[in-house]
DNA sequence: AATGAATGAGAATTCATTCAT
DNA sequence: GATGAATGAATTCTCATTCAT
């Protein structure tokens, strides 16, 4: 029972990324879902009460995604600046593969009441982060003008801000993506090390 | 008769921050916009032919006001750190005042046809940072290493991600967004000094 | 304005009686009222905001009906009991013309929450009766063993019994109605007489 | 098996008879009946095809009890007019007692094809009431001006209408009900002796 | 230009009923 | 017999848009 309920219940979610995605929430009505996820439209109301309530449980796909991304993408046995390096990568692949989802996020949390859930979500992007630069302070690897939280903060902002810029606005060629990353890099480089 | 028309336009785009910030796109109808804005439903399309064709003039009015406030914010008589400051200082009080609607323009934007001319919004944010940063650059009070339009993207993706934590996520007391303020101004000096 | 609202109120009500009558609440659609009424489906809901919230309209419409007809019916020039006689007679017309309406005005009101005011609804036929029987008894017509208003009411529960009795329930023919009638008009002369 | 079978049939009368009563037949799903009679939805189909086939229970239930209370309460000793004030005091209970499923029959049996059904269902009051009338009669107890059948049938519905008058609608005091009582008593004895 | 009643296509939602377990 | 998840037809209701005044 538990594993059909979970099945139906991912198919939704899963549908719904998909369709949310490639016509927006407003087109998307309840019905492609359904049909998307195979499931009669009455079962749609057993697992999610509205349309919207969805997105709570599509922004923690993401987020998971990011994480598990970023934890089997960043080797742990690099020195800093390269698993900085891989974290942009990371950061910059996820956001392209879900580029039509990021502006969905946005505007499905703050059409609800569902922001507050949001603000959690990062928690683990800057504890990760955190750690990392406490750890390369002491290593002498890098120079911290301010607390490695705010650093971190202020970090993911930027990486995300450029990732966002590339995919979602400017629709660039590779080389300039790939130029992007590399100066992104040099910024982050340059503000941290003495 | 112009002012009149101007009036009622303008009436229509301030009962459409208010409302779209206050319960969010989809639960504006148009008659509510129609009735804040002291106007007949048909009224509205007189001036709009839909209810997204509005989004691209809110977008106008926040980043006139942007812009606006930072050409009267930004003294011309400091240098470049004390501009940086003001800069920082304006960005965060204008994204505090439409914060409701910073979600709500990505959402309406993305939702319709108008992304493309959201893009050209940031292109004078992007001019007059990276004139700023050129001059700096001239007169030695920076030290750029990489590019100065690139640098102005990242400054500016920077800063706008750190008022928009501040504001729409975290909800922090006056005192811990002054710090945040504080630390970005800090962390961008690092990265823009030798 | 006022006449086209008018009109259009009234058609919605008249629809609603018909099909409530013919086809039962639960079996009427908003679609079949709306076009019954020769309007569009959407512009019920500019008069009512519900099915149900019809009925109390339907039950004034009935009401009035009764009142206008009693008025109408029965002579000023009679003697008492050629009054009772004749409203005797209209209360079994007006009931026979609606009798798919009665119960389902008892259904309509009780599931709803308009009951309060159909209690109201009685109190001109009590109040007409009560009057009918004070000076009935101030002319030695008729002998009151009990309040006058007190006995209007026995007489109309009485009356309306008999009524829905003949209409609602037994079919039967017109013969054994006017035996009915008769025997009703029988039993309350000697009610009423010393 | 049987013991059972009859048990979860009478949990979804008694279930079905509190919930229409407290909210009417259109606003109660099956789910709820099932739920309140602590049955799986499906279980609800192996006893009643419907959710209006359970109208006639229902009314049985009522009826039975009505019958039930005469019989009971109106003692063999007393004379006619003894037995007709506790009758009318048996009435007044058991409609009080059952108040909201009053209109709920009337809305259930006519809104389904049951209505016949229900007119039979008079029949014992009537005839109980009938052999009451002859032998009072043939006693020169009561002088009866019209045929035993239709002084039962009147007497019946002025019982039963004052007693709705007064628990659906009026809301009364005690006070007032017991001289309501009263004074029926008092209009049926003045109405039956010469 | 302005109005706002009217429209009706289109979506959300409900819930009696089924059926595999 | 019992269960309750699943179904999807059927309805209600919404609301952007039109148009006669």
């Amino acid at each position: 029972m538990v594993i059909i309920y979970m099945d139906k219940k991912e198919r939704i979610i899963n549908a719904a990324i998909k369709l949310f995605g490639e016509k927006g929430i407003e087109n998307t009505k309840i019905s492609d879902i359904a049909k998307e996820a195979r499931i009669a439209q009455g079962t749609f109301y057993l697992y999610f009460p509205s349309k919207l309530s969805v997105m709570p449980a599509i922004a923690d796909v993401m987020i998971s995604e990011m994480i598990q991304s970023i934890r089997s993408n960043v080797s742990t046995d690099l020195d800093f600046f390269g698993k900085i390096e891989q974290l942009i990568d990371t950061v910059f692949e996820v956001t392209e593969k879900h580029k039509e989802l990021v502006g969905i996020i946005y505007a499905g949390l703050s059409a609800s009441d569902f922001l507050d859930e949001w603000v959690d979500a990062y928690e683990p992007y800057y504890s990760w982060l955190t750690n990392l630069l406490d750890s390369a302070n002491k290593n002498n690897e890098i120079h911290l003008v301010i607390d490695s939280l705010q650093t971190a903060k202020i970090l993911w902002g930027l990486i995300e801000a450029a990732a966002e810029r590339a995919y979602l606005f400017d629709e660039k060629e590779k080389n300039l993506i790939l130029q992007d990353k590399k100066d992104v890099l040099i910024f982050i480089k340059k503000a941290l090390t003495r």
